[in-house]
DNA sequence: GTGGGTGCAAAGACTTTGCAAGACG
DNA sequence: CGTCTTGCAAAGTCTTTGCACCCAC
């Protein structure tokens, strides 16, 4: 955690941004969650800690630290945009019910034919993404 | 395509679906295509052979067809959402410039470890999509 | 015939933008 | 101190919903 900071602030300043509190509070709570928060979770909790935040604030930072390769999207499949401080490559599940969003430790990379690719195209990013139902739902279900 | 037209026939049946001309509209028009539109696409190409279609439908067909499994939402990371008439597994290349979505051929089913998928949790689908620039971003970028 | 489907308009959810004031480096 | 960032409010984009009419089965 505390070389997580450490290393934001480098990443953040090689990118050019500036260190508001602001934005150290989004990666904080970001860093500090594993349920994938969109915009409006985390100005739910911030807006307690930091006095006066805003969502517009949020969702300004998370562009800006998504461009800075700080945080990732969660490919959901729903509407909502999710985040995700875990940069390195791994998995998710999506529950299609209540939305939950999980970490998987599927190791896809090492098996991809990256062959398959074609020419011209450049990837920077994977994701492998399973949907279905979670354990939560499931047990409610009953 | 025509053999498609009949299963879409019987599987829209099986899931309790009315045939009406927009669905069939809505659903040759997605296996017609290879760039996995949109609802506002959809509703460009076809507004001109349906007399009177509405963007309204098409949101509810694709919700339909959804539900009935005869299309599947494509994991773009952006706003819009996509569909895609191709419903066994495969992958995308998804252009984080332009958005366009391309499909790939990766086979990475068979080498999944669903093994580390926890207890409790039902897996119904899985997607692999790669992000990055494509062709024609690449060469319009020198 | 009748229950689901459609079209229109309006509402809704999420996200972005313009602008003036403020803060980091 | 200048430039990047913030907060507020308003606008924007995509999607869903209510309601009356219509059509596939």
């Amino acid at each position: 955690m505390e070389e997580r900071i450490l290393s934001f602030r480098e990443k953040a300043r090689k990118a050019g941004l500036k260190l508001t509190p602001q934005r150290l509070a989004v990666y904080k709570e970001l860093i500090s969650r594993t349920d994938h928060p969109g915009a409006e979770e985390l100005y739910e909790s911030l807006k307690e800690k930091i006095e006066g935040i805003s969502l517009t604030t949020i969702y300004r930072t998370l562009a800006s630290l998504e461009r800075a390769g700080l945080v990732i999207r969660v490919p959901t499949l729903r509407d909502k945009v999710r985040y995700d401080a875990r940069t390195e490559p791994h998995s998710h599940f999506v529950c299609l019910e209540c939305g939950r969003v999980y970490d998987m430790d599927c190791d896809f990379k090492e098996n991809l034919k990256l062959s398959e690719i074609p020419e011209g195209f450049e990837v920077k990013s994977c994701s492998l993404v399973c949907y279905g139902i979670c354990k939560e739902c499931n047990s409610s279900n009953k």
